[in-house]
DNA sequence: GCCAACGTTGGC
DNA sequence: GCCAACGTTGGC
């Protein structure tokens, strides 16, 4: 199963939102980026990901898991990008900060590492056990 | 607030 | 189809 990592800026989308979004969850939207959408199309339901707050927070604080696959985005005028639903599971013990990412030498591959800018990512099953260690989670 | 990295746009 | 200019993102 693969696993990824959905970036949001706090002041528009937080985590907080998300969680008391509860088991419904909520669309993510606002994807603008090919290989962005490019992922956002591999995801199948029930996968999880990460939820990075970039910005001024640079963590990764909660796990969501995806509720519906790939749907068009009616709020794009061109067409050309869709969206996927996603549900809070839980909120990390710790959050998982940039800088402990940076730190780790296990993790010096990841997606967040060396794209930054990249809003949707994948995240490999080790770099994802890695990081769930480091929140206390595991 | 600055700036590097990257994606997109538009002229040719 | 190439590439310079420009805008946006996001770390610092």
């Amino acid at each position: 199963m693969a696993h990824w990592l959905l970036k949001s800026e706090p002041s528009s989308w937080s985590w907080d939102q998300q969680a008391a979004a509860g088991a419904k969850g909520t669309f993510w939207n606002g994807v603008r980026n090919h290989l962005a959408k490019k992922h956002l199309m591999a995801m199948r339901k029930g996968e999880r990901a990460f939820f990075y707050h970039s910005n001024e927070e640079r963590a990764i604080v909660g796990i969501v898991e995806i509720t519906k696959e790939y749907y068009p985005d009616h709020t794009d005028e061109t067409a050309k990008f869709g969206m996927v639903d996603v549900k809070a599971v839980k909120a990390l013990k710790k959050p998982v900060t940039l800088a402990q990412i940076k730190g780790e030498p296990r993790l010096a591959d990841m997606v967040l590492v060396n794209n930054s800018r990249l809003s949707v990512q994948p995240v490999t099953d080790v770099e994802w056990e890695i990081v769930l260690e480091m929140a206390g989670e595991a």
